[in-house]
DNA sequence: TTAAATTTATAAACCGGTTTTATTTTATAA
DNA sequence: TTATAAAATAAAACCGGTTTATAAATTTAA
């Protein structure tokens, strides 16, 4: 492969002078103009291509960003996406770190100082997850920023969605469709987002001076393809409380439970309106159409491709950015 | 950052010896066990971390291999995935280049140049963003694996699915079923995977004795989104053609046939059956859920991921690699 | 007892850039 | 005319590993 020294023995210059001109750095080394175009036009000929690798040895950085976490749903792509936006604007690549078991995270983690990456994102990690994370790049400066991340820290920066408001938006649009009787279905309570969506909801709920009640929650175990354990207990819900609306914890969930309902022979949204959360792309698919509380995947992994980017120019006091979201309204929801 | 060089001063050694213990080469350089313990456990103590760009620099290689290709589908995501499995298991790494437009084809080539990667994959790329990575791979030995290409080429590897038999596969099942009047919906029959899954389509009609018609077929352009020109093809076509099954040329479209046979009042399975193709995880969560010909996009990305690394040890003629598919029964076909 | 073989380890070259320092030539100022 | 500054480039050090050639110390063979 072609190398600086053998195209300045074609142009019988030194390989320094060579480094200069093809990195433009022809007026701060005060280089003649003909040299220039002499090494530019033999660069050129030769096919030339400059080798990163020697680059980052000399200057001790790379331009590689990684990026951590599973690789589960199809919002992670949003999120890198979203990233990669960002940070190809500047020159820099994204490494992915895929770490969908806990034991993959030790050696991700040692791959990012190992490769010397610039910065990590990390993405809907667990406490614990974290933590391997950061014993390891923290000391070896490598920036972290979190998103999509359901707890904080202060010595790193988050970008999340505002799921309160969300909540809140979504349970508002049921009470003004005339709905009162609405139930929320979620996962675990204790974990992730789930609480936090929850309480806008009973915030909402509360405003219009309707009282939550443990019944009209509905909590379902974890899982991405639906179970029978999550039919029966969507199953039971339905029939025994009989909602006139749900609020999802998330459209997963919100497919489950417009699965079963259809199953169950309970037409939405003419006898039970539905409204998820996240907005992927699927549901507007499903039939009907999902109505559900949008995050913007692709601005929170620019958002935290932004943050990141500066971070590496220069330290800075953690941020918290939490972007709006939006209530898309389809065909899953009606008055009542 | 601690170097080789300050754990051999520590040690009282020379960085050389430092280098044969930390790559386990003791026995062929003939290191003494007392002074591997003692280096070894001098890293330890000062959190040493080998630099893989410095390595790269002298071994001249990197365990690095680039994923061309645009990130606008989840099965992405799956063959990423796939990818990463086994070469993870190899200690390699994946960069990724996301190319959502041909304009940044070019640069990505370069950069697969510049970072020297051992090895690239290109997925679902068209003849003349492909052209432009062989252009530039090729000549700088960096050998190249197709994944999801509907085209194939002499001069390097590719790893499908088998389209045609899963198109039949679909057909059968619906003749099967007692149907006889069975659409096609399709994209562009002139690009893509679309012109072979028709064909497994006419061949299995014909093996039944049934012509297939230029009604028969309904050419929806193409979109993620459904836009009101598909929404009308699709009617026309259940209006005027009144099929009783529906053979869809992928997933998203039988998502939009679906859709608007719901808003027609026409009931899946009972009035209509419908089949997709590939398999996407929301078929399963949609009302009902669909049947679908399932591609195996994890194993696409292994496959490749193996040939890859296979022709990254050694050149090899271009292998072509067509994996099953699985008909998924679900519930959105119905005996006649 | 001496030569050859083995063990253990070191010094130094190398990878391909970047960047500092030094050097030569030419232009300008005193 | 001579001292000084500016322009243009070369030479060399450096980044942090890997690897080859070399050397010293010790053991074994003759």
């Amino acid at each position: 492969m072609i190398t600086m020294q053998n195209i300045a023995d074609k142009a019988g210059v030194s390989k320094g002078t060579v480094s200069y001109v093809l990195n433009g750095k022809q007026k701060k080394a005060r280089i003649n103009k003909e040299t220039c175009t002499k090494v530019i036009a033999i660069a050129e000929s030769l096919g030339y291509r400059r080798n990163a690798i020697a680059q980052s040895m000399k200057t001790g950085k790379t331009n590689v960003i990684g990026v951590v976490g599973g690789l589960h749903s199809d919002y992670c792509m949003s999120i890198i996406k979203g990233i990669n936006n960002v940070v190809s604007k500047n020159n820099y690549m994204i490494k992915l770190l895929p770490t969908d078991k806990t034991e993959d995270m030790k050696n991700a983690a040692r791959q990012c100082v190992e490769q010397r990456l610039a910065g990590v994102i990390c993405r809907s990690l667990s406490e614990e997850e974290l933590e391997i994370v950061r014993s390891e790049l923290i000391p070896n400066n490598i920036p972290i920023v979190l998103v999509d991340n359901s707890f904080s820290h202060d010595w790193c920066s988050r970008v999340i969605s505002d799921d309160f408001d969300g909540a809140k938006q979504a349970t508002a649009y049921l009470l003004k469709l005339g709905h009162r009787k609405i139930g929320f279905v979620t996962n675990d309570l204790s974990h992730g987002f789930s609480k936090v969506r929850y309480d806008g909801y009973e915030r909402m709920m509360t405003d219009w001076g309707i009282k939550v009640q443990k019944n009209d929650i509905c909590c379902i175990d974890h899982g991405s393809k639906i179970s029978n354990t999550q039919r029966n207990s969507i199953k039971k819900f339905l029939l025994q409380q009989k909602p006139t609306a749900i609020f999802c914890g998330s459209d997963p969930i919100a497919m489950k439970v417009m699965n079963v309902a259809y199953s169950l022979g309970i037409k939405i949204p003419d006898d039970l309106s539905v409204i998820g959360f996240a907005g992927l792309t699927y549901t507007f698919f499903s039939s009907p159409a999902l109505t559900t509380v949008k995050q913007s995947f692709i601005e929170m992994g620019s958002s935290a491709g932004e943050i990141l980017l500066s971070e590496i120019k220069e330290k800075s006091p953690a941020k918290e950015i939490k972007l709006p979201v939006e209530l898309i309204i389809r065909d899953s929801c009606k008055k009542i």
